[in-house]
RNA sequence: GGACGCGUAGCUCAGUGGGAGAGCACCUCGUUGACAUCGAGGGGGUCGCAAGUUCAAUCCUUGCCGCGUCCACCA
């Protein structure tokens, strides 16, 4: 006998041990049976290797778990590649602290090559710690092809792509401005860029002109960087300065001559109109600098202090420090015009929180735009689909508008850039020493050549971008590859379509010629119950795997389908969670309902054969929900997925069919007996397959409980066929019967509810008006009327009679007689109101067909509509007319 | 400034050119052996506002109001 109810606890750790032990979540399994099944592929967002499972982890990756597991019961060879990111700065700053915790020496002092060991020793431990976290979700990932960005094949593959595009020119060496991190140290791309508004002030200078004729006042919110100018820049058309273009100012504290240009850049309507120029240090500034060719002087290091190009008085301070200390000097000069406060964005490293620095340094850069081309035809063109749709535009945006990518870091923990320099700088980019040393040689025609390898490890997500191909085992034409590229659906969230998805879109095209996935689904932001991002310093964070313990894995897997909407935010509340782990609960109870009244499967049993009409009408329920079901989750509309489930296993197999099955359980006809028991056991075996990619382990459970009472299983359910049941098993009249019958019912059900009606009470019901059909309907089903009505008998009778509370079902009219339990006031009350309901309904479909042109121009089949709707409200209005006029007759 | 999205029941959200829906919350009743993590019943909405298209608009178009997100912007 099943327990009352489904314990996640126990079960879930002991059927993932069992399924990935018998080795079902590898597509291998399903090719040895059939090698020409069709292949089915997702490549997971590889979670960072310093990560630990968050709500969106579980969203994202409940949604992967639906379709492979669908797929998989589909028959198709489905594979769900997983792995994990190096991450480079998140994993370098989680082993630096933990060094500093340690009280170990820091990085520097250790050197590269030990500090390389540490991280690896750290991830050894405790990295990765996400992956079995995953495993709790019960993520049927095949973990025998699990990857790891920094692993050996994975840098071959990054190695062969740098060097390929560097052969072909789309990556390059350049010195521009950068996005500097000061507290990394390092170069970061324009996407790992925060703006963040705060608070700041405008700095009024002002710059004394060389002649002595005078002085141009210039704004800023970053007054060291003057120490960097060397122009200040006028619109030509600014008559304010028309006549000082060209000549010279003298900058403060500096004493450097620099000029007055013109450019378009300054903008009159801004603060004086006049703008200093600081080349080395804004990226507007550069391109002034540029056009009216300007030195660029670099005034920082690479800590953001002051270096020698600064005066001697600020060399080594802090660049904020130094601002400070330039605003005094300035005051101190007199040359301070004013002091404006202001909210205005900065930028900061999404990492370290630090303030960027635009800095001038040499970086490798890739040719984004170039490759960007080819990206935005395979979307254009539908080779690649978004869904939602919209997503599109923003993919659209970006590309079209894409700078170069700086793919260099000046870290430790990534990719190492394949470039050698020769002693005169001269480059070799090959896959390794090796080859590089050859190169070398022969361009330099010398024997030994002593190299130097460039420094800089790359972005990480430069290795993420060839994620989906360099994980079936690019460069070399693995069968994987063969089999599993390009891969089926990408699903991840709208954050980075920029980072990674339009990334591996560019190389993947670039290097095998297609699109790397055919749909990117596009998965919602979860929020905290009151719509707000969660973030660990708003104290709203959810922790999923705390979820897990508290209600099952089930439960925060339907949650998350159920809640996976057209919408772009998923507002989480955990009494979502808790509604849906009841619903597990319900589920186990209708299998326990089953058991007990020996609901047994029956071997050859075959739903088309039924013969009693409750089962030819949940036959036909079951198919349109599989088929319902079935069409969800292929368009990924996984919330309509989970309402036809939860539908269809609650309020029709549970509230009614069990319900409707009770009498004839506990009858004496044993053909229908039997029937009717070998069907609910099939339909829950079908309920359980239906709900197993949302819900994998109380349907496991289930199927292997049952067994003990229906006979052993063929395997697990994980592998057992998707149901692909025939139309030709909905039954138009079993329907429209049990429709007939449910209405009557929920009548009956209604009356005694509202009239107060002890349960206890067993009152007779009459049936007036109907025709042959529903008396014969009346006989099939005498027996389960009196027990869901809780009726003493049922009789046919010429009209209602007086003393009855009468209702309207189709075309014939039921009473109940509870004259005792009638309140009349109540009961006139009652009548009145479903007299006005009917006579707005009326009112409102008599006009509308008194419309001639509504008339002529609807389509019959509405128009036709509205007739049989007015023929049958009318109908009803009068029974319930004539039973308010016998009311008033009694009292 | 540019782009995108959203305003439907108290809350969270589905939905459709032709009679407004679900879950939760709320109210009433209920210990009939699957289930109180439950059952039965009930109340509750001029579908943000305005105009237009249409025989017909919650749905399509435009404008407005309100909310949110992304991108750009440190004179």
């Amino acid at each position: 006998m099943l327990e009352k109810t489904f314990d996640p606890k126990s079960v879930e750790p002991r059927l993932y041990r069992a399924w990935e032990e018998s080795g079902v979540f590898s597509p291998d399994a399903v090719l040895e049976k059939n090698p020409e099944a069709e292949a089915f592929t997702i490549v997971i967002p590889p979670p960072n290797v310093t990560g630990s499972l968050h709500i969106g982890h579980a969203l994202n990756n409940t949604l992967q778990d639906v379709l492979t597991r669908f797929e998989r019961m589909r028959g198709k060879a489905a594979l769900w590649l997983p792995g994990t990111d190096h991450a480079g700065i998140a994993t370098q700053m989680v082993v630096e602290r933990q060094l500093a915790e340690q009280g170990n020496i820091g990085r520097r002092d250790m050197g590269r090559e030990a500090f390389v060991e540490k991280v690896w020793e750290w991830k050894a431990q405790s990295g990765g710690q996400i992956v079995n976290q995953l495993r709790r979700l019960g993520a049927s990932c095949d973990w025998s092809r699990e990857r790891f960005t920094l692993d050996a094949g994975l840098s071959a593959a990054v190695r062969k792509v740098f060097v390929r595009l560097y052969k072909e020119g789309l990556i390059y060496r350049d010195k521009r401005l950068v996005n500097w991190d000061p507290h990394f140290q390092t170069a970061i791309s324009d996407l790992e860029v925060e703006q963040r508004e705060v608070d700041g002030q405008y700095w009024h200078f002002a710059y004394p002109l060389d002649d002595g004729t005078g002085e141009v006042v210039v704004a800023t919110t970053r007054p060291e960087t003057m120490l960097g100018d060397t122009a200040v820049a006028v619109h030509p058309d600014d008559e304010r300065y028309t006549s000082l273009i060209g000549k010279l100012v003298r900058l403060p504290i500096v004493g450097r001559l620099i000029p007055i240009v013109a450019d378009d850049y300054a903008d009159p309507e801004k603060g004086s109109g006049a703008v200093k120029i600081t080349p080395a240090h804004d990226f507007n500034d550069f391109q002034v600098g540029k056009r009216h060719d300007l030195e660029a002087i670099n005034i920082l290091d690479e800590f953001g202090r002051l270096n020698a190009n600064a005066p001697e008085e600020f060399r080594g301070l802090d660049r904020f420090d130094a601002r400070k200390r330039i605003v005094e000097r300035m005051e101190e000069l007199g040359l301070l015009r004013g002091i404006e406060k202001t909210r205005h964005m900065v930028p900061h490293g999404d990492r370290s929180g630090a303030v960027i620095e635009p800095y001038l340094t040499d970086q490798w850069y890739v040719d984004a735009h170039t490759l960007a081309q080819p990206a935005l035809k395979a979307v254009e063109e539908g080779r690649t689909v978004f869904e939602p749709r919209h997503w599109e535009k923003t993919y659209f945006e970006w590309l079209r508008n894409i700078e170069p990518w700086c793919i260099s870091r000046q870290l430790w923990w990534g990719h190492r850039i394949p470039a050698w320099y020769g002693p005169d700088g001269h480059l070799f980019v090959e896959e390794n020493e090796e080859e590089a040393q050859a190169a070398a040689q022969i361009h330099y025609g010398e024997e030994d050549v002593s190299l130097r390898r460039d420094e800089d490890v790359l972005d990480t997500w430069f290795s993420s971008g060839l994620w989906p191909f360099s994980t079936l085992g690019w460069p070399e034409e693995t069968d994987d590859l063969k089999r599993f590229y390009p891969t089926d659906i990408l699903v991840t969230s709208f954050d980075i379509i920029f980072f990674w998805v339009a990334r591996m879109m560019m190389m993947g095209l670039h290097f095998t010629g297609e699109v790397p996935f055919e749909r990117v689904f596009i998965n919602a932001l979860v929020r905290d119950a009151k719509g707000q991002k969660m973030s660990k310093s708003k104290g709203n964070v959810v922790d999923p795997l705390g979820l897990v313990d508290k209600y099952g894995a089930d439960a925060l897997r339907f949650t998350m389908v159920a809640l996976s909407g057209p919408n772009r935010d998923i507002k989480l509340s955990e009494q979502r969670i808790e509604g849906y782990r009841n619903f597990g609960t319900k589920l186990w109870n209708a299998a326990r309902f089953c058991q007990m009244n020996e609901c047994v499967r029956v071997e050859g049993f075959d739903p088309a054969g039924v013969t009693q009409t409750i089962n030819k009408w949940i036959r036909g329920e079951t198919a349109k929900t599989a088929a319902e079901v079935t069409r969800a989750i292929e368009a990924c509309a996984f919330d309509d997925a989970a309402g036809a489930l939860y539908r269809f296993i609650w309020n029709v197999f549970c509230d009614w069919y069990l319900e409707l099955a009770k009498p004839i359980l506990n009858g004496d006809d044993g053909a229908a007996q039997e029937e009717t028991r070998a069907t609910a056991a099939w339909v829950l075996d079908e309920c359980l397959k239906l709900l197993h990619p949302v819900m994998p382990f109380i349907t496991e459970e289930l199927w292997d409980k049952t067994a003990e009472f229906g006979g052993p299983r063929n395997g697990f359910l994980m592998t057992a066929q998707w149901p692909r049941l025939p139309d030709s098993y909905i039954d138009a009249a079993a329907e429209a019967e049990i429709g007939w019958l449910i209405e009557l019912v929920s009548e009956i059900r209604s009356i005694r509810a509202e009239m107060n009606v002890p349960p206890s009470a067993r009152a007779p019901l009459t049936l007036s008006g109907a025709s042959e059909a529903t008396r014969a309907r009346l006989t099939r089903h005498r027996d389960l009327i009196v027990t869901l009505g809780r009726l003493s008998e049922v009789r046919e009778a010429d009209e209602a009679a007086a003393g009855t509370v009468p209702f309207v079902v189709g075309e014939a009219t039921g009473a109940l007689a509870i004259a005792q339990f009638i309140d009349l006031a109540a009961e006139k009350a009652r009548l009145t109101k479903e007299i006005a309901s009917h006579a707005g309904d009326i009112e409102r479909t008599a006009k509308k067909l008194g419309n001639a042109d509504f008339v002529a121009r609807a389509p019959e089949e509405v128009v036709e509509e509205n007739r049989e709707r007015l023929a049958e409200a009318e109908a009803a209005k009068a029974k319930l007319e004539a039973a308010l006029a016998r009311l008033a007759t009694v009292s």
